[in-house]
Parts: structure tokens; sequence; C-alpha cells
DNA sequence: TGACTAAATACACATATGGACATATAGGCA
DNA sequence: TGCCTATATGTCCATATGTGTATTTAGTCA
């Protein structure tokens, strides 16, 4: 029951819910996450710190980075994220940051330098 | 965006969980799911104001009592829900509450008296 | 009218939450 | 080694939240 609730909690803060319908698209890592939403680092840093508690994403270092991706280990859980996703039209801000991270690449500072 | 945010606040609780799943089975009263619950009728009072804001219940006088029932407006709100409900096996909680439920007549003062 | 009951509201308080800012940690590279 | 960079963590603060107790409101009935 803590669980289910714990959910609901995650899912009921706007910014954890715009990381969510992101990593659903793609992976990020932190810099592109803070970038593409423009939030600062820590903010995105403890609100994934969250969702890695309850196992909704995982973290994977590459390189220098650490890309996150949706990984909805219950299968509850993945069924209520789907209708949320299969809305998406419905939340604007949820769909400018998909195309924002369309470009996600220069959130990337290294990226950004190498031009 | 804020309607679905505030959806998943009121769900991020298990008194209004507790209460949502109560009403999904019957229609009852606030003294009834105050007895049902164990939990103080301004408490129920409180929680059912907030689901009722959202339009997830409906209120209905009969006679000196205040019925509640389900009344999930949004298709999308509906849907998940039902995936909720779909899972009452894993919480002991709902389940025991739905129990108590079946003898809720108990809980109107009234018919109490008359017995 | 006055008494009673169901439900809503008000107030107080303890706790939780989100975010800003500063700092720590850890890995890569000179 | 020491510097950079990416990320995590800690502290602080303002605000929100849930609940208990007391009180108010509204309807019913004598």
């Amino acid at each position: 029951m803590e669980k289910l609730i714990n959910f609901f909690k995650l899912l009921s803060d706007e910014t954890r819910l715009r990381i969510l319908v992101l990593l659903y698209h793609d992976d990020f890592c932190v810099c592109q996450l803070a970038g593409i939403m423009r939030i600062s680092q820590p903010n995105v840093s403890k609100h994934l710190a969250g969702l890695r508690d309850m196992s909704l994403v995982r973290d994977e270092k590459r390189e220098q980075y650490t890309f996150y991706s949706l990984n909805i280990e219950e299968k509850m859980f993945q069924d209520i994220f789907e209708k949320i996703v299969a809305n998406l039209d419905k939340y604007p801000v949820l769909k400018s940051d998909i195309k924002e991270s369309e470009d996600a690449e220069k959130y990337i500072e290294l990226a950004n330098i190498n031009k």
C-alpha cells in the first residue's frame, strides 16, 4: 500500500512528471534534463533520486555522464503511466519539453565546446 | 496539467484512496465512512470535499444523510482508477475496508437506535 | 419555538515537500 | 599530483498537507 501511495506522490509533482515523460521518449543525462526543462541541476538530481528509489528510472554511466532511462518495474505502474503518455496532447508543457529535447545535444557541455 | 497533478495528489493519500475504493463498491454517507474506516467525521468530510472539488465523487442528500458516490468524470482518470481496483488483492487494507463495509448499516446512528 | 443529529468548517499544530544555494564527491585528464 | 566537470548531497526556508478538537450550519422533529 505504501508503495502505491509513494508512486502517486511521485506523479503528483510537475517537475517529476516532466522528467518521466522526457525519459519515456529518450535517455538523457542530468545536465540535459536541467537544460531542457530550465531548472537547476541539483533540483533534477534530487527528483531523479526519488524516482530511482521507487524503481521508475535507472541510471547508467556513459563516458562522464550519468544517463537516466525509464525503467518502470511494476506492471501496474507501467499501465498507469501508459495512460498518461497516451494523453500527451492535453498537456502543452509536456509536449514542448519533448520538442525541446529533440535538440538535447546542445545541453551537453562538451558537445558545445567542440562546435 | 494542474488537474492531472491534483488528481495524483488526491490519490497519494491513504485515507482518500480508501474512501475512493469504498465508494467504488457502494454509496455511503459520511458517518458510515467514518465508522468503517475508524477515523473522525471531520477528517472524512474534508477528504470528501477535496474529492468533490475534483469531480471524483458526488453527493446526494437522502433523508438526513449525505450520501457520496463515485463519479469520476474524466475518462483518463477513470482508466487509471480502474487499474487500481483491478489490483485490490494486493492491498489488505482496502480489502478489509470492503469487508467491513458489508455491514455498514450499523454505522448509521438511527439504524442503531431502532434495533 | 427548542432540542437533536449529520455534516461542514475553523483553528491549531506537527510534519512533509520543493526549491535555491552552497558544498562534497568522484572520475577523467593534464 | 592537481584541476575540471558531472552529479549528488546538505542546509535552509517558505509553503502545503493531514489530523485532532471545537464550533457552526442546516435540517428534522417534538
